[in-house]
DNA sequence: ATTGCGAATATGTCTATACATAAGCGCAAA
DNA sequence: TTTGCGCTTATGTATAGACATATTCGCAAT
């Protein structure tokens, strides 16, 4: 006469555990029992034991040493992980018109602050865009932008008729690096015109930029209006 | 007479498939070798093969159906991850001085707009406080946080003497889930003066609310002066 | 007290095997 | 053409055992 909750054993001590520290009964710095132990409690092989808090460890759950054993984690850094939005999707879902339109476009060798940022030489030759995302009519964020011809050499004959820099971008070259800088910024001028907002408005600059096996790809920096976007995330440390 | 470079197979195995799949050589879709083909391909257990394929799915690098077999995810949704800074860390590391300063206290029931943000029955008790962090005299950020009082009643009780209301939770109380928001605000005058910044200056302000279990623990809006604070984060789709 | 060394031990990696299970595929019946 | 059923197959989970390796611990020599 088996219990009902037949789940995985690997599943019931992993959501055993998981329990455990999250509810602070197992604090950080408490050592867990030895796999020995865990595998006499749960009677099962040592290899599934290990599996489990391999995976742990892999979370950052808790970590383990030779010898000395496993203990729960400290804390770590706190990190907020946030969606960055594809106007395309959003206003798909959502229903309304989505129109992006290149307002300018050229190819130069990079200036002098870029080649600092990007750590690529002097004199690399980047093409250039700046683009304007609209929502019914609505203007949603200005984009600039510089790509790697060195990297991407098709990206100096595409028009982006179809698709923004961004999307097209993201779907013919696969990146292995992002670094990602928020910055809070009161729009000047120019800026407030193409956003058709009040010149000194707050507005978020999200800068990006993404290498493939260590060479550049790409730098975007997109500007939304403060009052109109923010950026959201959900985090759970349990994968 | 063995090579010089000795890494675990389960290690240098992972590498081929990551190499490929990142220099785009395995397209997103692209159907990876079935693992008896890996297998031989390597002349290893498929116990072996099968850890590597189950790492890199719970990575979210591929795909697995049984029967159908394994292929390359496609990219996720973009994501951006950002390190919430930890002032006393930081001013340790750089060598200045931190101190922080709880401005405002008290107990009251929720408010209405706060209730709806975090799910909570109305006139639920919250520890509201309201804290300046300073380094080397300057003020770099303010802090307003709501503490839910239900899930952490000996809150009620401390007086945040050493450490300031994030650090003091964070030691006392896992959480499970987090949710961010970051928005761009324009300084209004209250603000302005607390952080010793000009009337309008575009302000990060960085929302984070916290449960543990389900249960609401804790809301935080943190402003920075738009000006000295950014959020930085780096992310490889590799762990 | 300090240092050095060997034994003990907890985790890390890997094998060979077994059975479970989801899902695709083809064939046969309707 | 369509539906349903069973076979096949690729992955999912688990075992018992083996050897590797990093540390810690205790003991002995200095």
């Amino acid at each position: 006469m088996t219990e009902g909750g037949m789940k995985h054993l690997h599943q019931r001590i992993r959501d055993d555990i998981e329990a455990r520290i999250m509810s602070g009964e197992w604090a950080p710095g408490h050592r867990i029992p030895f796999e020995h132990e865990l595998m006499a409690e749960y009677g099962c092989s040592r290899m599934t034991v290990n599996k489990v808090l391999s995976t742990l460890a892999a979370n950052g759950l808790i970590t383990r040493r030779r010898r000395a054993g496993t203990v729960v984690a400290e804390p770590s850094n706190q990190q907020a992980v946030l969606q960055i939005q594809d106007f395309a999707l959003e206003a798909a879902r959502a229903g309304v018109e989505y129109r992006f339109k290149i307002l300018t476009r050229s190819i130069e060798p990079i200036d002098a602050a870029a080649a600092q940022r990007t750590g690529l030489p002097a004199g690399t030759k980047m093409l250039c865009l700046s683009t304007l995302h609209v929502m019914d009519d609505v203007p949603q964020a200005f984009e600039q932008r510089l790509i790697n011809l060195a990297t991407v050499p098709e990206a100096g004959e595409e028009t982006f008729k179809d698709d923004p820099p961004g999307t097209w971008l993201l779907r013919r070259v696969p990146w292995t690096d992002a670094e990602h800088i928020v910055r809070a910024v009161n729009a000047n001028g120019t800026l407030a015109k193409r956003l058709q907002i009040q010149t000194g408005t707050a507005c978020l600059m999200l800068e990006r930029r993404t290498w493939q096996a260590g060479a550049f790809v790409t730098e975007a920096r997109i500007t939304y209006p403060g009052d109109r976007h923010q950026l959201v995330g959900r985090f759970s440390p349990v994968a």
